[in-house]
RNA sequence: GGGGUCGUAGUUCAGCCCGGUUAGAACGCCGGCCUGUCACGUCGGAAGUCGUGGGUUCAAAUCCCAUCGGCCCCGCCA
């Protein structure tokens, strides 16, 4: 505690600036600020204290024969207590400039110094990196103090402005939907929350406010946004929380390329407002196949090459049995062919083989192409002509390496994709600096879920499927494009859409291909299917993560460094304690009881 | 649900493989001295449930088993 006659919970004075804002233009000035005590010098005479605030630190001079009870004050003072102090901005000594800081040339000559509260030694050094993440979060208040942790929360404060004032001036009107909402079924595990007054029933916490933002179009919004809080009880990744926000967009009567066109100019909006980058929209447009065909994913890294071939037409004929057999199956071989300036030693193969392995019980096969040759422990098994055909289809050169895999293509793609991914970490080709924006396009909208045994949205259910396929819904379902799209930056899915069903008989008619007969539609989506029945406009829009943009902004690859009160990756937030036990009367009042 | 990895002063880490002295270092912390430092200097000091529990052993931070927690990944996340 401070000693009592310090005490007041007001300040003795008003702060005219922060540390860090000040300047040699400032020289002259009588200043009042607050802060903390980031490092404190003590000569027994002279006590310099760096008093740091938001804006950064700034040296504080503190001279017995200036100011005697300000210069006691600096004594006492420790890390961490938070100053009052009043003075006059001078300029530094020759030779005592400080180059390293912004505020370096200037210090304050302190009159009048006031201890405002004492300070536990932290548990961690607030000016400083690489702290456990349990002990950060169980003191995120202090890790929030962290410069970096200031910077990446007000670099996303700026791209949320940026967003808003983007949409704003589109005509977009913001409207806030319930947190308190109804479950449905599809998508992630819901977060329930149970009503007191209606026994038995519950709440769901919205996973996205899809359904909300089409029922506004119904209303005649015409244009809608909102920052909305998501909810998905689903484990956790370094990218992936219980709870996260989106920019959520929705337009009435929209062609494709107008939600596109808004998301290009939102996102450019931000990098200029955040970065000071321009982009340059209209970025590149990539359909959902050939994506998977080239890149084995559907949120490809344009940063570097090493795109995947098909050999199968090359290796017809085989001898080699594991080829042999997989196109016998009607499988194919697919491939990456590494430049030779980039070479993998035996050992890093054998272990590349062996992830693969281990994370998809599938084999690598690779030979290097010597000019006498090729070599590895299936070279032997291929022939001259076969050689000679993959040479051609990969454009394969002296001293490339080619990395092969055998299968289904739906399966060996993605694989190749990953592998795609860890060639080109390894090989630094994914530092560029670049921004590689790009549209993934005509998502298929249906897929087959073995697990499920039947069809299962690949965007969600409300998706409408491309006006020139619609025939193809009845006679090849799984044919049938969406009208969906994904932007994606240098890897990462910022955010996806689509334009959706307004018509309430073709929504019905979705629902019966995922499996939902029109009673069971009904009473799960009845309020949807009713609301589109009363002069539902066409309408379509997009939801954009805000972290993941964050994280791109600041370049992290933790969500956590761009959230101020994460949960662990058992959903837990060490600071509060939550989840926390509660009172029986409470339980008893939700009509709850818990089972062992 | 599964795989991997980490857990030792307040912090960051060494020690662990190959069991054996009083478990070390740096930073931080506490006290003394110091009027131009900015990683201040200097002298001195305090500080440990080696995550937890069990086992093996004459002896466990060290070996084994279990368990808890952090992180990364798979499953899952329309």
């Amino acid at each position: 505690m401070a000693a009592p006659h310090e005490y007041s919970p007001l300040p003795p004075f008003k702060r005219t600036d922060h540390c860090g804002a000040l300047r040699a233009a400032d020289v002259g000035r009588e200043v009042a600020l607050w802060g903390w005590v980031a490092a404190r010098r003590d000569h027994g005479g002279l006590i310099f204290i760096d008093l740091r605030d938001r804006e950064g630190l700034l040296q504080l001079v503190f001279n017995p024969a200036l100011a005697a009870a300000a210069h006691e004050a600096a004594g006492r003072a420790r890390s961490e207590y938070y100053l009052a102090a009043r003075g006059r901005v001078v300029r530094r000594f020759e030779g005592t400039v400080n180059a390293e800081l912004p505020t370096g040339e200037i210090e304050i000559a302190v009159t009048e110094a006031h201890i405002l509260n004492v300070s536990q030694p932290p548990p961690f050094p607030i000016d400083g990196e690489g702290t456990a993440e349990d002990l950060r979060l169980r003191y995120r208040y202090l890790d929030l103090r962290r410069p970096a942790m200031q910077r990446n929360l007000r670099r996303r404060a700026l791209a949320v402005q940026a967003a808003r004032s983007f949409l704003d001036g589109a005509g977009f009107v913001e409207i806030e939907t319930p947190i308190l909402w109804r479950a449905t079924p599809e998508g992630a595990r819901d977060y329930l929350v149970p009503s007191r007054v209606n026994p038995g029933r519950f709440y769901a916490l919205p996973q996205s406010p899809q359904l909300l933002k089409q029922i506004l179009m119904v209303s005649g919004f015409d244009r809608y946004y909102q920052i909305a809080r998501c909810f998905r009880d689903e484990d956790l990744r370094a990218n992936r929380q219980p709870e996260f926000s989106q920019i959520d967009i929705e337009m009435t009567c929209p062609q494709v390329d107008d939600v596109v066109a808004a998301g290009e100019g939102m996102m450019a909006e931000i990098y200029r407002r955040v970065l000071g980058i321009d982009l340059k929209p209209p970025f590149l447009r990539l359909p959902y196949a050939e994506a998977m065909a080239r890149f084995g994913t559907d949120k490809p890294d344009l940063r570097f090459g090493l795109e995947l071939r098909d050999l199968s037409a090359a290796f017809a004929g085989t001898q080699f049995k594991v080829f042999a057999e997989a196109l016998e199956r009607g499988e194919g071989i697919c491939a990456i062919a590494l430049p030779g300036a980039h070479q993998l030693s035996r050992r890093e193969l054998d272990e590349l083989a062996e992830g693969l392995r281990a994370r998809y019980g599938l084999g690598l096969a690779w030979a290097k192409i010597a000019n006498d040759g090729w070599q590895g422990p299936i070279a032997r098994h291929l022939g001259d002509a076969e050689r000679a055909r993959a040479a051609q289809a990969a454009g394969l050169a002296a001293g490339d390496t080619l990395l092969m895999v055998a299968g289904a293509a739906a399966r060996v793609r993605p694989i190749l994709g990953d592998l795609r991914l860890q060639l080109g970490t390894k090989f630094k080709l994914r530092e560029t600096g670049e921004l590689k924006f790009l549209w993934v396009v005509e998502f298929p909208l249906l897929e087959y879920s073995e697990e499920a045994k039947r069809m299962v949205a690949v965007n969600h259910p409300f998706t409408a499927p491309h006006p020139d396929d619609l025939e193809l819904l009845d006679s090849q379902p799984l044919a049938t494009r969406a009208l969906a799209y994904d932007m994606v930056l240098n890897g990462e899915e910022l955010g996806g859409g689509s334009i959706r069903i307004h018509n309430p008989e073709l929504q019905l008619k979705v629902f019966a291909l995922l499996g939902f007969p029109r009673d069971a539609a009904l009473r799960k989506f009845g309020f949807l299917i009713e609301a589109l029945g009363y002069g539902a406009p066409p309408h379509g829009g997009i939801a954009f993560g805000v972290e993941r943009i964050a994280m791109l902004l600041c370049g992290t690859d933790s969500l956590r460094d761009v959230m101020a009160f994460p949960k662990t990756q058992k959903a837990v937030d060490p600071m509060s304690g939550a989840p926390s036990e509660v009172d029986a009367r409470q339980l008893h009042e939700l009509s709850i009881k818990v089972t062992p």
